[in-house]
DNA sequence: ACCTGAACACCGTTCAAGT
DNA sequence: ACCTGAACACCGTTCAAGT
C-alpha cells in the first residue's frame, strides 16, 4: 500500500539524504527528540522505514547528522563592548541566546554527549578575547574553559528546570514555611521562580571579573 | 513457566515495593538508567512484569521513586573552613563529590528534570553560610542560586564529557593545528584533556569570592 | 491483596528481494 | 543505485483472570 498518508501530494520525488534530515529536524523542532522515531519519520516522508537506513543510516547516525547540521546553522558570535570583560560577557550572552533559541538542540546535544562540539566555535572567539585581556598560555586556556563550562552548565540547568514537573517538596513550599527563620525577605526570594537571565548575568560577570582581575600574576 | 531464571534460588519470597526498588537501583548502578527495562527488571526479580506495576506503578513512577531514594541516601553536608568563602567552597566541593559518587543519579535526575530536588538539602546549608557572610534577603537568595547553578551545571557538563564519543573536529585536533597562532602554550593546554577537579575549584573560588566581595553594598 | 499470561500498540534494525 | 515488505527481537502498558 504505497503512500497512504495524509493529504494529497505530488508523486513522491526521489528521496534524498537532505530531505530526510530536513523532515527529521522539523519533527524534533515541533515535538522534541524523543518524538523522532524511524517509523514516524518514514510515515512523514511517505516512504518505507528502510529507505531511511539507506540514506542516513540508523537512528544514532541520524541524530549525529542533525546535531552537526544545527550547530553549523548557529552562525558566528561577534563580541561587543569596549573592555575585555564586556566583550567576554557579550560572547557568553550570545552563546546562551543561541542555545536557548534552539531548545531541542541542547537536549539533543546533551543526550549524545556532544556539548563539546557545540562550544567549539565560541571557543575560538574566547581565545582571542583572552589574549586581548592579556592572558597567555595555560592561564588563557583555563579562562576559556571556565567560561565554557559556566555557560553550557547554566543552560543545561535552565532547560532542566523548565522541563521539571511538580516537585515535592519544591523550593516554594520549603521556603514558605518557617525554615528561613529570621530572614523573611530571603524566604520570599527563594520561593519566587528564578530569573534565569539575571542570574546568568550575575554569575558570568562575577566569574569573568574575578578571573580577569587575577591576570598578569 | 515459573522461575526459569539464572541459578538456584530459594522459593520466591513475597515481592515488596522495597525489593523492587532495591533491585532496580542495582540495575541502574551497574548498567545505567537506559538499561532499566520493566521486563528486564521483572526477569531479575524472577517475577511477572505486571507485578511491578502493582507494587510501584509504571516506569515513570519507578524512576521517580529511585531518585527520591538515592537523594535521601546522600547524607548531609558539613561546611568546613574558617572564612565564609572557605566554607561555601567546601560545600560546593562536597556536593560535587556526592554527585560524582553517584554517577547514574545525575543522569537519572537530569532526565527527569529533577536537578532542583537534588540540590534542596545543600540549599539550606548554603543559606546559613550566606547569612554568616553577611548577606541578607534577596542578595542571599541570589548568592545561593548562583552557587547552585554553578555546581550542578559543572557536574552536568563533566558527566557529558565523560560520556562523549569521539568528536570531529575535537579540541585536540582543532588546537594542534596552527589555529592558535602565536601562542603554542595555549594550543598545548587546550589540546590536553580537562582537569575537571581543578577547573571546578578555580571557577567556584572565583564566583564565590566575587559575589561575597560585593557584600554589604 | 497479590500475582499471572495474553494481548495491544509500539520500537530499531536486518535482510533478501525487487526494479 | 535505490526502495520495498517481512521478520526479528525488543519495548511499556492494560486487562481479565486467577488464588
Amino acid at each position: 500500500m504505497p503512500r497512504a498518508s495524509s493529504g494529497p501530494r505530488g508523486p513522491r520525488a526521489a528521496l534524498s539524504r537532505d530531505e530526510v534530515l530536513e523532515t527529521a529536524a522539523g519533527l524534533v523542532k515541533r515535538h522534541g527528540p524523543q518524538a523522532l522515531t524511524m517509523r514516524g519519520l518514514a510515515a512523514e516522508l511517505d516512504t518505507a522505514v528502510t529507505s531511511i537506513y539507506w540514506h542516513v543510516g540508523g537512528r544514532e547516525a541520524l541524530l549525529d547528522a542533525l546535531v552537526e547540521r544545527t550547530v553549523a546553522d548557529l552562525g558566528e558570535i561577534r563580541p561587543e563592548g569596549r573592555t575585555p570583560e564586556q566583550r567576554v560577557v557579550s560572547v557568553a550572552r550570545a552563546l546562551r541566546r543561541q542555545l536557548r533559541d534552539h531548545p531541542h538542540l541542547v537536549a539533543l546535544v546533551h543526550e549524545r554527549g556532544l556539548t563539546e562540539r557545540m562550544f567549539l566555535p565560541a571557543q575560538q572567539v574566547l581565545v582571542r578575547e583572552a589574549h586581548a585581556a592579556g592572558l597567555r598560555g595555560a592561564r588563557a586556556a583555563d579562562f576559556v574553559r571556565a567560561v565554557q563550562f559556566q555557560v553550557v552548565g547554566h543552560v543545561l540547568v535552565e532547560r532542566n528546570r523548565e522541563r521539571a514537573p511538580a516537585q515535592h517538596p519544591d523550593e516554594e513550599e520549603l521556603w514558605s514555611a518557617e525554615t528561613a527563620g529570621a530572614d523573611p525577605a530571603l524566604a520570599r526570594a527563594l520561593a519566587r521562580p528564578v530569573d534565569a537571565e539575571r542570574l546568568f548575568l550575575t554569575s558570568v560577570r562575577a566569574l569573568v571579573g574575578a578571573l580577569l582581575a587575577s591576570r598578569g600574576h
